[in-house]
DNA sequence: TCTCCTCTACGAAAGTCTTCGTTGACATCC
DNA sequence: GGATGTCAACGAAGACTTTCGTAGAGGAGA
């Protein structure tokens, strides 16, 4: 029952991961093309995290193809509330609402996203009830 | 006037620095006896650690005394942000909005927490208009 | 079959992070 | 003034991250 957490992605992991959010299941290929669009990080520098990432268990991979595919082992949601607990435990003191608070400071506003937000309020609180 | 923003930091870098935001200007021996409640880390680690996040431009020592005395460069909310920028740049596609959404999902919520998140809505909201 | 292409695997190099032992300077106390 | 204790500085070790060159396996086409 060891079901240990998966560890921090570094920043390049990340941007893995995003790609494979977005497009689901991937070859290295697929994840070096799409990336790539600048041209600065090379195939085998891809292919290398990704088989890096497997021994984390931050993916997952089949090889039954020659091509390997890969795919994140946890949701995009998943991930990223994971990222900002952490973070909320290393620089909020472990307050979510203040990270919040800070947030939504020092940013430009937009009523739609706003109300948005305030109507995920309504429905937090009335959960709450 | 190459004003180049401050890197971010290391969690053992953060760590420090929120010593030094909850006691102000402080020496070694005040941070270390601070975090060393558990005893793990020694004090050339943290004298290290400040001598390093000085050259990064994290941190500034005052050296008038014999036990320097080393002071945040930038203040706890402005850093906060920094970071939750960083994150949201790496993690959300840029969008702080997604970030403050998924921070209010998935935690146990609170009515006056809530209810302080929502006047600050208010708040923005009036600037804005 | 021979050649060419794509793929994985391996390992090395450079950079960063974290840790701490050791050294020498300086002060304080007998 | 000599012993003791505190301090900053230095350097090195080990782990992790990121990068990529090279090798070798496998498939496709001439």
């Amino acid at each position: 029952m060891t079901d240990r957490l998966p560890p921090r992605p570094t920043d390049s992991e990340l941007s893995i991961l995003r790609v494979l959010w977005e497009r689901g299941p991937s070859t290295v290929r697929d994840v070096h093309d799409t990336l790539n669009t600048d041209g600065k990080t090379g195939y085998t520098t891809i292919l290398k995290l990704l088989q890096i990432m497997t021994e984390k268990g931050l993916v997952v991979r089949d090889e039954t193809e020659r091509a390997h595919v890969y795919e994140s082992s946890y949701g995009e949601q998943k991930t990223q509330r994971q990222l900002l607990a952490d973070l909320a435990e290393r620089a909020f003191g472990g307050s979510a609402t203040k990270l919040v608070m800070q947030a939504l400071f020092g940013r430009k506003a937009n009523a739609a996203e706003l109300n948005a937000i305030r109507e995920l309020l309504d429905t937090i609180e009335g959960e709450n009830r």
